[in-house]
DNA sequence: CTATGTGCAAATCCTTTGCAATCCA
DNA sequence: TGGATTGCAAAGGATTTGCACATAG
């Protein structure tokens, strides 16, 4: 935890940015909630029980910050809002894909890098040189299996 | 054209909607732009152009439906707002996948299902009942490659 | 005829911005 | 001290909703 810390703070420092009290807690915030997927406002009131007078402005404003430097990721679910997980690169894991079940809404996480194998083959034959990549999977969970038109 | 439009009729009315004249000039705008990822509000400016009268709340409700019925889906770029494209499963092509250039912003169509095997594996795994996928694989398209730090 | 569909304007929701005050190197 | 950071309130932009009227079946 710490030892992120001092590298995002040494990340920001590189480009003039300073690691403020405020920005260390939405760091903090997002570090210990690594499995969910915060929205700024969820971020913003998880801020504010340990400092009360930060502003929504200013998590939006961090968020945008941590984002330009690929130390957290958006991910839109379709509701409307965008969600933030802390960027794997950071800590040595790989990059995720996640499973939504439209049943349940659950989210369920993969934390395996799935798509080496293709990424070689679209690199070669779109000429395109990947950086990066998302993946949604949507289905049922095993809890929605069956359930389909219950409701 | 003219047979797939029956067909979402006939999807419709099996759930007690009609097919109006407004809901057919957005179906055959989608489907004339089947290789775009039209906004909403580009998708009314289109409409407009044949059906001067139509209003943009009926352009999102018509998409909203439309939507619902899988007949076409929702695409985020990242830009903020919602992109539309008609679903393939209508039209008997695959699934397709985006590759999406950072510098240029272009977005190129990868019209393979690519992730078959990969889909079988997760499926197995994590005892979860795909119905589809949305893939997005960011990076620098041919053209740009090289030019990461230029401007 | 009656429920469904539609246009318009107002309302909402998330996010960004302007600005004056504050903070830190 | 001067530029970066912040809070607040206002602005912005996309999407949704309320309501009276129009329309399809």
């Amino acid at each position: 935890m710490r030892r992120v810390i001092g590298e995002v703070e040494k990340k920001l420092r590189a480009h003039e940015y300073k690691m403020t009290p405020k920005r260390e807690h939405v760091l903090r915030v997002l570090l210990e909630n690594k499995d969910k997927h915060l929205s700024a406002e969820e971020v913003y009131n998880l801020v504010k029980q340990r400092s009360p007078d930060v502003g929504l402005a200013t998590v939006y404003r961090t968020l945008e910050l941590f984002s330009n430097f690929n130390i957290i990721h958006t991910v839109d679910f379709g509701d409307g809002r965008k969600r933030f997980e802390f960027g794997a690169e950071n800590t040595g894991e790989h990059r995720h894909h996640h499973l939504i079940c439209r049943h349940c809404g659950r989210i369920i996480e993969v934390n395996e890098d799935l798509l080496g194998e293709l990424e070689e083959r679209v690199s070669r034959d779109y000429d395109f040189s990947i950086s990066d990549h998302e993946l949604k999977i949507y289905g049922l969970c095993c809890k929605c299996t069956g359930k389909r038109d219950e409701e």
